[in-house]
DNA sequence: GCCAACGTTGGC
DNA sequence: GCCAACGTTGGC
């Protein structure tokens, strides 16, 4: 059973751009630092499952592509990383703390924006669209998924 | 185990 | 820059 899911990246760390230029459009999600993300990549994203690539913290934040777990969860090497913004001193590296997984960019959308999402009745339940909401891996319900493709036609 | 203080997220 | 919401930390 396929999963789908709602990721969230700063587009001044790695935007949609940034992923499909690189490798494959492969990009470790580097830098989840929330257990309760952490448990979803470990626990219940498969090779395969939908992603919806959001831009948070930016000008126009909103869905922006469409894209894939492409890989299972494994330990992130940036905690271990003192040069890194995500280093975390207390993750010992026989017991890593954070996991990532790889995101393929199957391909790039318009911006469906905050306000597009809000406005639209079938969306109502979506998760990163709860106040407060500030988890930065969200389950998609398989009708929200289907909704938000219509909308990106 | 409780909970106040603190830090972070992220929209605006 | 502001601030609401939330997660984590640490004293007790």
């Amino acid at each position: 059973m396929q999963n789908y899911w709602l990721m969230k990246s700063e587009p001044s760390e790695v935007s949609v751009d940034d992923a499909l230029a690189a490798p494959q459009a492969t990009v470790a999600w580097t830098g989840v630092r929330n257990y309760q993300a952490r448990n979803f990549m470990r626990d219940a994203m498969r090779v395969g499952d939908g992603v919806l690539f959001y831009h948070s913290s930016c000008a126009e934040p909103g869905v922006v592509g469409i894209a894939q777990v492409a890989s299972g969860a494994y330990t992130d090497p940036t905690q271990f990383d003192p040069q890194s913004p995500y280093f975390d001193a207390a993750s010992k590296s026989e017991a890593p703390r954070w996991l990532l997984v790889e995101v393929q960019v199957l391909r790039k959308t318009s911006n469906l924006t905050l306000p597009d999402l809000r406005v639209d009745a079938a969306l109502a339940d979506l998760l990163v669209l709860k106040k407060g909401n500030r988890l930065s891996i969200t389950p998609v319900e398989p009708r929200h998924w289907q909704r938000i493709l219509q909308l990106l036609e």
